[in-house]
DNA sequence: TCTAGCCATGTGCACGGTCACATTGTGATG
DNA sequence: CATCACAATGTGACCGTGCACATGGCTAGA
């Protein structure tokens, strides 16, 4: 019936040239900004285009350029607030640079999902990869794969070119440090799972600051971030009380902790000290607001991106890496003796 | 050089057919699970395949079949608890499916914004939209643009075919009248921004339930969701301290009330009876455990996909929409004479 | 034995772009 | 005025798949 497009596809490019009477390359040439077009004819292309709906379909460039402008992101533990953070601002960072993200959030830790998202990603014919893999399963088994395409991991403290991450050792030594500093001298540290590499780099930084200081640790207890743990690893340390503080690898666990310790009848800072670890949101009004690591995600997530595309600067690259900072609030204080 | 694939492409169909003496044709069927093909013709062609690391080419296999197997999700506010989680759900729901997801997150809740998400959607051929979009802006953008493709729209409690919400009207009625049987009579509401939807459903619900119960209620207050907010409008609430209970739309600015109650030496429940509204994972060890009305976003982002890809049985199609439960926990009290 | 019908496979084109190269016309240069 | 460079445009092939249709062989029924 119709003369424009048949069988209802979307018009196509030599659908805009035929109605505008130039080449299918002409329009072609207008759609990439070629220079040397008469202000004319890109005129009329244009605005055939623009009565048509025109919109080029990517499927057929990507065929044949085999350039997507797409950056894919593998993210495990996205809903936690670190990496939805770090993916948040990653994804601004790269659309300003003209690229796409695509993000997909793995269903496990095992080597099939993990393939299953990493196929996802290079079927869309992705230029590069940001790994949010926090967990070293999942980082190892990234690794393994040996991936062809440019790459940068998140979160998992490995002194490597490609490894982007906060410093979490230091992180640990300064809430370590503040507490012995108060003059704790009973440290519990509330360690996160025993695979992840941030909690095996705090655990790391606790009992390196506590050796440092010749303070006498205690085995770390391997929690899984949540509140609920913190909690109920709060009601069984509380059995014996022989400490005075305690280092919780994260914000969650710490809220746990001190939900525990104040349904006990104790109070927080004055019975027990308690630091947190990441300042989520929220940490700053727990009763009492929590002292805390905070690491800056965001920044995280647009040095990733900075990195893939090469236009980091040498002032950024030559930088050591984040730095997280302590936030003292009111659940620390010195012990009563 | 090598007589395999040139230039550095990848293997392509061809290559495979080549070398396992097959026509290209063949090689297909193999890809596509077709019945006719001789068990040893399809062994020895997988074998090929497994050999060369061939893989399928996405966009040549879009560009073909305008298919692309991919649902695309529009999410404003995708850091949030709410939109995250059901995200997450959708996103395993549609792998069950056979579908990929891609994910967007907007910049921003102007025209623009959502246009250039969209776009980028509508580049990578999606078959269907999920569209979470909590802010009335962005919902009526949306719908102005009337898209072709099918699509369901998430938490925006609208009378409508494609839009999947957890009633919010319902929540907050169920945490008004929880007061209000509690023996409450002044009871402030804490609302989110005036142009979220749920945040206005709720307002409505708590209004309607005071009014049904002849319990005066004074004009809410407009906040942000932040635990920040919910501080100093705590703060300035405690000015004139003319209330007993305060119903918050939503946990985190419940949390920053609780701050300010507290820091004013005032205690909860025993002074001033929260609830709050989500049940975030943390809520349950706020101090106190926070009254909250839990809302399932997971089941949510599910039933999105089942709506979407039109497998949603009668049985739940039926149903009138997700309700919401009232989780009592100790920040709630009868209040003092 | 002939033929219909199915199985297993092959041939050629279409999808919607980009790329390399060819073809004009036009003004500058010697 | 011939030559040349360049601007503006066109032509045809190609990217890697799937689809429609064709082909040949084999089996079963008339």
């Amino acid at each position: 019936m119709a003369d424009e497009s048949r069988a209802g596809r979307a018009p196509s490019i030599r659908d805009v040239a035929r109605i505008a009477g130039v080449s299918h390359q002409t329009v072609s040439r207008v759609l990439n900004d070629h220079p040397s077009i008469r202000v004319e004819t890109r005129a009329r292309v244009q605005q055939v285009m623009d009565d048509l709906q025109y919109r080029p379909n990517r499927a057929a460039r990507v065929l044949v350029t085999s350039r997507s402008q797409t950056i894919g992101v593998l993210a495990s533990a996205a809903s936690m607030y670190g990496p939805a953070s770090s993916i948040q601002a990653l994804e601004q960072a790269a659309r300003a640079e003209g690229y796409f993200v695509n993000t997909v959030n793995l269903d496990g830790t095992d080597r099939d999902s993990i393939e299953r998202g990493l196929n996802h990603l290079l079927d869309q014919a992705v230029e590069g990869l940001v790994v949010i893999a926090p967990q070293v399963r999942v980082f190892e088994t990234f690794h393994d794969m040996n991936i062809s395409l440019p790459f940068v991991t998140l979160q998992s403290t490995v002194a490597s070119q490609n490894a982007l991450s906060v410093d979490q050792i230091t992180g640990a030594r300064l809430a370590t440090r503040h507490l012995i500093d108060l003059g704790h001298r009973n440290i519990y540290h509330l360690a996160g799972p025993q695979d992840w590499i941030e909690a095996e780099a705090r655990m790391h930084g606790f009992l390196s600051e506590m050796s440092d200081r010749d303070v006498a640790a205690t085995a770390p207890i391997l929690g899984d971030w949540t509140a609920e743990f913190g909690y109920y690893a709060g009601r069984e340390l509380l059995r014996v009380r022989d400490f005075t503080a305690i280092f919780s690898s994260n914000d969650q666990m710490a809220l746990g902790l001190i939900h525990a310790i104040r349904e006990a009848g104790l109070d927080v800072p004055r019975d027990v000290s308690i630091v947190g670890f990441d300042d989520i949101p929220e940490s700053a009004h727990f009763w009492p607001p929590l002292t805390t690591v905070r690491q800056d995600f965001a920044e995280l997530g647009r040095r990733a991106i900075a990195l893939l595309l090469g236009t980091l600067d040498d002032q950024i690259a030559g930088q050591p890496g984040l730095v997280p900072d302590l936030i003292v609030r009111g659940s620390t204080a010195p012990p009563i003796f």
